[in-house]
DNA sequence: CCATGTACCTGAAGGC
DNA sequence: TGCCTTCAGGTACATG
């Protein structure tokens, strides 16, 4: 499941790969797989850059923009050869270059989406501020929490504080602060928030450094499995002992999710 | 405002 | 072997 790290890792790979190329057409081979809301043609423009926000990522051409959200099983992948390549069961979509290159999006569930829009915002409208950012502070943090009665597990999956935390990095970052995943956000001190905040930042950071995690589907631009799946403290952890006291981690449904956590540690 | 459920999809895994 | 059910979870949307 791509959450930030590991759209954070395809970015980084394609942006070498992808900027300064020539767009000759747009192939969507499942067709709800790309969504035009731009009265401008993709054709003949240029990639001028690639970024991202929470799980978005972001081709900027000259006039108008590709945005990918990779949701469950999406993965990009670029070709040099695009004739060469012998299109996959799972191709949705595939956008060739002038110069004889593609980038295929793969995806099996058929959840993923590229949008074709003319700014970012036009997909970024209930997106908050992505967790990274370096304009996101624990005081500022604190600040979204106080006023919210649900419980924290849903406020971290939700894109619309905070963006690019998904199931995997919510449990982790939840273990590592020691905080229990129902516990409503207005309850948490501001010693707890800044624990929270710190246990997000490291989380996400090292699971960037270890190229992302792979539970079974995503791979990176290159088809390579992430490494970050090895340092899992609770998730899909049930039943085994917690790293820190022993107790078995528990797994229970919470806001919708299966939810890995420590009975003992996480209050 | 918030929690819950369903839809979108496919493939893997478990039960019988 | 094979059929059926359940589960995985990102997001949008409907419902209470």
């Amino acid at each position: 499941m791509p959450e930030l790290p590991e759209v954070e890792t395809v970015v980084r790979e394609l942006r070498p790969l992808l900027t300064g190329r020539v767009i000759e057409k747009i192939e969507p081979l499942w067709a709800k797989t790309l969504e035009n809301r731009s009265a401008i043609k993709p054709e003949g423009q240029k990639i001028i850059q690639l970024s991202r926000v929470g799980k978005f990522i972001f081709l900027e051409m000259e006039r108008s923009w590709l945005a990918v959200h990779l949701r469950m099983t999406g993965r990009l992948a670029w070709k040099a050869d695009g004739e060469s390549d012998t299109v996959g069961k799972h191709v949705r979509l595939i956008v060739r270059f002038k110069d004889g290159s593609v980038l295929l999006f793969e995806d099996t569930r058929k959840f993923g989406r590229v949008y074709h829009i003319d700014r970012r915002k036009d997909v970024l409208q209930n997106v908050g501020i992505d967790a990274l950012d370096e304009r996101l502070n624990a005081r500022k943090f604190f600040e979204l929490l106080k006023t919210r009665k649900m419980g924290i597990k849903a406020f971290l999956l939700s894109q619309k504080w905070i963006a690019g935390l998904g199931n995997i990095y919510v449990d982790e970052s939840l273990f590592k602060a020691g905080i229990h995943p129902l516990r409503p956000c207005a309850k948490l001190s501001f010693a707890e928030a800044e624990r929270l905040f710190a246990a997000v930042r490291e989380v996400l950071q090292n699971a960037v450094k270890n190229m992302g995690s792979t539970i079974s589907d995503y791979r990176d631009a290159y088809g390579n499995p992430g490494r970050n799946q090895r340092y899992f403290k609770v998730y899909r952890r049930a039943g085994e002992p917690c790293f820190e006291c022993g107790t078995p981690i528990k797994k229970q449904r919470i806001a919708g999710r299966g939810t890995h956590f420590c009975p003992t540690c996480q209050k």
